[in-house]
DNA sequence: TTAATATTTAACCATTTGGTTGAATATTAT
DNA sequence: ATAATATTCAACCAAATGGTTAAATATTAA
């Protein structure tokens, strides 16, 4: 009981840990589509890409532009930044960490 | 049905896609703990860190050490590199992207 | 050997997740 | 007006998640 989910970055990561939503991630990265050119790039209902996509518009990785009935999608990944940067803190402690290391291990 | 989740990139985004889990990286990017040590910090029973801390280690973002009846946890952040370089392609899209679009505005 | 400590495992529970199908809602074309 | 198209929404389901408590398993200390 987190009460609500409200990091950011949970939204982020949690859109992020579906496969499905990473290959759409990936997908809108070449370019935009609509709902329908969407779903035909995957073996599984328009109402499950759909739950997708507005998992991932939620933790506003994607925006949507409605033209008519026509929903297209495009990548906003403003949020990608973040959790970039939240990953890149550890990383480079790591790195620095085993820059560290190797000093040591040299001064043998 | 995915097929039993293969690709390692899913474990390590679900692991970090708990706020309690990016507590214990953030714990143990200052230093290793014992799992006494790091329950401690949580408000949660000793079952539910050590759930976590399973997750952490499936996702090979920390290591174990066993002496005695006394589990040390370290970050093992080679995973979070992966993470990392996944989404720096996005990333780095989005923000060549971004270049381009300036370009054309300055172009006005 | 007995007791205390460090930890996992098991059983359980409520909520969330990822999928389904079918109905509802708009919009566009005939 | 009617039909076709694009999409969401609602209800449902099975499995996973994040938590609990209680019992089991080592290990260390008295």
């Amino acid at each position: 009981m987190t009460s609500a989910t409200k990091d950011p970055l949970d939204l982020v990561f949690v859109a992020l840990s579906d496969a499905t939503r990473r290959s759409v991630v990936h997908l809108l990265a070449l370019k935009p589509l609509t709902m329908t050119a969407l779903v035909a790039e995957f073996e599984m209902s328009f109402a499950a890409v759909s739950k997708h996509v507005k998992v991932l518009e939620n933790a506003s990785l994607v925006k949507r532009t409605v033209v008519g009935r026509v929903h297209t999608i495009q990548l906003a990944p403003e949020n990608l930044t973040k959790a970039l940067d939240w990953i890149s803190i550890y990383n480079n402690f790591w790195q620095s960490r085993l820059d560290s290391l190797e000093d040591i291990i040299k001064k043998d």
